[in-house]
DNA sequence: ACCCTCATTGCACAATCGTATAATTGGCTG
DNA sequence: CAGCCAATTATACGATTGTGCAATGAGGGT
């Protein structure tokens, strides 16, 4: 007579958290924060809005832990990128190549990052990811800048950093919401070009790519 | 006994909705889209939220017109910057140095912007405010460009156009959110040396500047 | 000076939110 | 194989959301 109880499986506490996670983010880069109630991810996790409250303290914590995720990705596969080249003027053209092409230029992704910047404001842990992250990808950026020559000093390499991360993330932005607008593969040249004119550097044309017909 | 009713003005229309589309964006820039809730809006804007319902049709109908008129507004700030200049480089050089100073660049403003990425892609006249708005950027910075000697063709200017407009957009999302990453003054530097670099030519140093001592 | 109209208020409503907590049941332990 | 513990479900609760609608009074037309 009274409705059955579902089903269910025990799974380690890492793997629900990884799912939990998952489908917030899931949730929030299709449909915005509004988008992720915790009966939604719940679902979307395979699992009861009530297992929430059982691993993290408040959905804000949720919300935290999902953030942090995003980033540590987003840093990964940025590192990734640059690990096989072997000059550093081929991970500079690496890094900004990647940077402008899916997955990791892609509308999901900038409307995801921009859901969680208010967020980002209000939490000081947030905000703490959020400036380490955005000072990692400068330094290294930095980084292989000041390895060309002429570029050694932090006053030189420092703005040039700064110049060629934004070109990145105009980019990125751009390239991620209004995808109509460019052609294919156009988003990534203008990038590779912009920063061979600020660094005053030629760089190689962009290594792999899929192939398409015109 | 009851309690009495408060009093209240007749306002005309056109007034109405301005106060109601301005409460709402400010709510929008300062906690985000959680924070617009008919009732807070209504508060800031002085009046009660059975009025919001006599303005516009729905909530979305008050998104929507807050989302024009905030891009109106960017807009028409933009265009006002290049507007006093004489020769192409200058307005070339005011329309990147008002871009990358307050007003205009503040976080605020970003996070008002973020906060109705998604409200964009969902809704049909929004996302045509969006391109138009971003698209009109970019053309007025492409005819800049144009009229520079050796840019007058579009395969070479259009190019030129969206690399610059990215530099300023990321310099922008950048110096809005972490301000305190930057120097006094610096990021402005930095887009107006990008942008030369880029264009191969040299852009006067920032016009204007409001004071400050060290 | 009165009246009529509609801008404005006040309230009620269903839906949905995050959260708290009791009831179950999966699966290791002895 | 029995038993216990914790992972998981189910349900309830108060707060808040956008919306619908009737009552009201402000202010211009006559």
């Amino acid at each position: 007579m009274s409705t059955e109880r579902r089903s269910y499986r025990r799974e380690p506490e890492e793997r629900r958290r990884e799912a939990l996670i998952a489908a917030a983010i899931e949730l929030m880069a299709e449909g915005g924060p509004q988008a992720a109630t915790v009966r939604a991810i719940a679902e979307r996790a395979g699992t009861t809005p009530g297992l929430i409250r059982h691993y993290f303290q408040s959905k804000d914590d949720l919300t935290r832990a999902a953030y942090a995720a995003m980033m540590n990705r987003m840093t990964a596969e940025s590192e990734q990128a640059t690990r096989e080249a072997r000059d550093p003027v081929e991970a500079l053209a690496a890094f900004v190549a990647t940077s402008l092409r899916p997955p990791v230029m892609d509308g999901e992704r900038v409307r995801l990052w921009a859901g969680f910047l208010h967020h980002v404001r209000r939490d000081p842990a947030m905000r703490d990811v959020h400036e380490a992250t955005y000072l990692g990808y400068r330094d290294r950026l930095q980084a292989m800048i000041a390895s060309l020559p002429g570029n050694e000093a932090a006053e030189v390499a420092r703005p040039l950093a700064i110049a060629c991360n934004a070109v990145i993330d105009g980019l990125w932005l751009e390239g991620g919401t209004l995808p109509a607008s460019f052609a294919e593969g156009e988003v990534e040249r203008i990038g590779l070009s912009a920063v061979s004119a600020i660094l005053g550097i030629a760089l190689p044309a962009l290594p792999p790519m899929p192939a398409r017909e015109d």
